[in-house]
Parts: structure tokens; sequence; C-alpha cells
RNA sequence: GACCCUGUCGUCUAGCCUGGUCCAGGACAAGAGCUUUUCAAGCUCUCGACACGGGUUCAAAUCCCGUCAGGGUCACCA
């Protein structure tokens, strides 16, 4: 049975690269029916803090990736002790006291001997040990270090394949010195090429190593980002692109991940979270909006016309990158009065619209149905009567109405503004002599 | 600096293992156009890459070597 595992560090929260490779570490197990275990590596007590391990569990849940197990290392320092105690026995550790401060480390001696891994990603690779050093295995504050408890617990836990970042690369040397001295069987190690910040260089917190939460409140779809990241050093082939998640498991195969690092590209994310937001249930995205519409104070969470918003969402779909985007456009459905840009406003309303607009007003209230054939009928007629060219009035009629240079048509936006809100917004641009 | 990894359009990639079907395909971005009620969406088109040099071979993006470039690691951090 496979088993991979996915081991963060709550020191910070869950980013692109870490994301991506929980993801990959999913897939395997989804793809061999295998389990995909969550290990906390919270051996770092100062640095390791409660809020990013709740970031991080939040954000995996998010992204769809389920673990099956979850362990945490702060739990098992007895375990760790253990076996440095049988490295020491064993003559195959010393101990140290530090320079400065209290206790006593355990070390590991490290033998000279070449270490060929065979990587599942890469291929071979050899390392000379000669150049390592010896390893710290506890600390002297009887932490274990990061290598040494990586090591435990993969092998007790049964780990059967290590799919990492290309930066443990040179920790797997390390590792597998220690998994022969332990008397541990080797799993086997996949490591995943970075991703690079569009600078240049690994990301950062300077250079885009922006937390899934913060994607997620930025309105992206999390389906839309699990399908980037999974194009970001694997391709399903086929030119696909857009590709659903489970058939996606179908087709993996961890010999298909590239080699070569992946720049970070947020505008095909973008295009990406279009494409899955204009065919989402607009049910779906409403869950979305809702929070977000309520923060802006645009609607009542507890009570509101949920078919409206929907049938909102629908009209704007194709239109937005995020779900962010549609409480920025849509808001002329939402508040009282339009927020109109003066610069807008001298560049479409400058002109005396009086007459145009009151009479599309009357004609617009003599609708026995207020539908969007209708409305555009009532329209045309109009254009007919003044002669005049339908755009010339079509856009003053939208900012009039929404504030906006852009959106949805037209005759969609009066239908769903309603007879009165519209009559009232055009209202404004007419002169009183001839209302 | 040492060690390790990697080099296909600006970016993500297909092709490389099993040389010929590749004067290199798709996608994002950019540009042009169609539509026209704007913006999206959609459709059509354009621009644009095998890092460089040397081999091997009838034939190389594909195999080999070197150079260069980019990245990673060298902690009692993880």
């Amino acid at each position: 049975m496979v088993r991979v595992r996915f081991a963060p560090s709550p020191t910070g929260n869950l980013h692109i690269g870490g994301s991506r490779t929980a993801l990959f570490n999913w897939l395997y197990s989804e793809a061999k029916s295998g389990k995909f275990i969550l290990r906390i590596e919270d051996t770092d007590k100062l640095r390791s803090e409660k809020k990013y391990l709740d970031e991080i569990l939040d954000s995996l849940k998010w992204l769809g990736l389920k673990w099956d197990e979850i362990y945490f290392q702060s739990e098992r320092f007895d375990i760790y002790r253990q076996y440095s105690d049988k490295l020491l026995k064993e003559g195959k550790a010393y101990t140290q006291k530090p320079e400065s401060g209290t206790g006593e480390a355990v070390i590991f001696k490290v033998e000279p001997q070449k270490i060929k891994i065979n990587d599942m990603i890469r291929g071979e690779i050899e390392f000379d040990s000669s150049l390592i050093k010896d390893q710290v295995l506890i600390k002297s504050d009887g932490a274990p270090t990061y290598n040494f408890a990586c090591v435990v617990d993969d092998a007790l836990m049964n780990i059967t394949h290590v799919i990492r970042g290309d930066d443990h690369i040179s920790n797997t040397p390390k590792q597998i010195m220690l998994y022969q001295a332990l008397g541990f069987a080797l799993p086997g190690f996949a490591h995943l090429p970075l991703i690079l910040a569009k600078q240049g260089g690994r990301l950062s917190k300077r250079k885009g190593a922006t937390a899934i939460s913060e994607y997620r409140q930025m309105g992206y779809v999390s389906a839309a980002l699990v399908n980037y990241l999974l194009l970001l050093g694997w391709s399903p082939g086929g030119n696909r692109e857009v590709i659903d998640i489970n058939e996606a498991i179908k087709l993996f195969d961890i010999k298909n991940i590239n080699k070569t690092a992946a720049v970070l590209d947020l505008d095909k994310l973008d295009w990406m979270n279009n494409q899955y937001i204009k065919n989402e249930d607009p049910e779906k995205l409403a869950l979305q909006a809702i929070p977000l519409l309520a923060e802006k104070g645009y609607i009542n969470p507890q009570d509101f016309d949920r078919n409206y918003l929907i049938s909102l969402l629908r009209l704007f779909q194709s239109r937005l990158t995020t779900v962010h985007d549609f409480i920025e456009r849509a808001d002329a459905f939402f508040v009282k009065d339009v927020i109109m840009d003066p610069q807008i406003q001298e560049k479409f309303l400058a002109r005396d619209l009086s007459r145009e607009f009151s009479l599309f007003a009357r004609r617009l209230e003599k609708l026995e149905n207020f539908d969007i054939a209708n409305i555009e009928t009532a329209f045309r007629e109009l254009i007919q009567e003044l002669g005049v060219e339908s755009k010339s009035l079509i856009h003053p009629i939208r900012v009039a109405l929404t504030g906006k240079t852009v959106g949805p048509g037209l005759f969609e936006v009066i239908y769903y503004l309603g007879k009165e809100r519209t009559k009232e917004r055009l209202g404004k641009f007419i002169k009183k002599e001839q209302a």
C-alpha cells in the first residue's frame, strides 16, 4: 500500500509551493489508492504557532486535499530519543556539549561512502558523504533536528514514497545514511521542481509567496487554483489545460513530472479562474460571494433575495476573473445610489440628455411585460423615433444606471435593476422642466 | 567557494527515454480581426523557442562531451 506524506511546519502560512507539494502527494496517493498522511513538523517550539497550523489545515481542506492520518512531531520526542539512544549505544553517534548554554546534543557520525539516490523524477543522483559533516540528531535543548525526526517518522509511519521539493535533494544523502544506520528500509524518493518567482529566484515573502488563504480571499476558485498548480510541472498531455481533478487522478503518473523549475504566472491563473467561474454553478459562486457582499454591506446574509443574486451572478459570470470582481462590478445592483466617477460622468453625461432619458423612461413605464426583449424593443423604437445611433444612447444610459462604462448588455442591466430603480436613476439626469 | 539539479516561444508546456512523421504543436500574455451595445466570453489570424560550441549519425530538439546560464543546498531552521 502506497503511503505518502505532506510535512508542513507551522511556522508560516501554506504557500503556493507547499500546496503544490501537498497536491502531488495527494494525487499520487489517489492514483495508487494509497494513504495521504499529514505530519506537522512543529519541533521548533518558538516559531510554531497555532494560527499557522489552523491556516494550513483550512487551506488544505479548501483545496480538497483530505488527509487520512495526522501526526504532530512535538508529541513524539520520546520516540526520537529512543532512536538516538540506539545509535549512541551502537557507537554510531556521540554526544557533545554546546559551546554556550546547557544540555547535550547527540551527533551522528558520518562515514565516508558513495550514496546513490534513485529519484523517481530525476533518475540516479550520486553524492560523496565525505563532503558531509557529522549531523546533529538531537539538539542540546532535547528537540530532534529536521533530518532525524523526518527519517524516524517516515520509517515508523511506513511512508513508501517521499515526494517533496527539489530543495530537499541535498538532505536526501544525509537521510539515507540515517536509514542505513537505523536499519530502516528506504522509501522511494521523488523531488519536485521548485516554483520560481517571476523576478527570478525562489518564492519568498517579497516575491510572490502568497498564502493560499489569500488567494481564497481574493476570490479564486479552489478548483482553478488546483488546476493551475497541476499544470506547473505536470501535463496531462493531448494539449489539455482545463482538467477535472478526477480525470487528473486517472492520468497522473509521477514519471511525467517535469525536471525543470517553473515560474509562477498569475496571468494564467487569472485565465484559469475565469475558465472555472464561467462554467461554475452560480449557486456555488453565491456561496463565495455572500460573505463578500455582506462585508460590503450590500446584503444582509440572513435576509436577501437569493434568486436575484444567482441571476446576477449568471449575468456576470463570463466576465469575472475572480468572485471579488463581481462585488466591484455589480455594486450598482446592491446600493441605493450609484457611485459616479466625475470624469466618467463628464465624458458620457455632459450633454443634456433630458429629452432622450425622459422619453425612454416613459416607454419603460408603459411596458406591461417588463422583460429583456420588451425593454430592447422599447429602446429600438425610441432610437427610430429620435433618428440617432443606438450607441449614442446606450453608453450614457449604462453610465447613468451603473456608473460604469463596461458591463453586461444594457437591456439585461435594466431588467435586473427593475423599472423603479431605472426610472429613478435616469431621473437624476433629467432636468425638471422636461420631467 | 564546494556539491547537486536544470536548460524548448516573455511565461506554462508537448515532443526527448524508443533519433527521421518537428523549417517544433498547444495554452497564457501581446497584437490584429470577426461580433457589435461597451467589457468579457467565443471564433479567426499574427508575433514568438530547441542556451552556445563540438562530436556520433545518411539524419539530432531528441544520443555523447564541453562551455555558459539559471536554480538549490551547505544551521543545535524546517
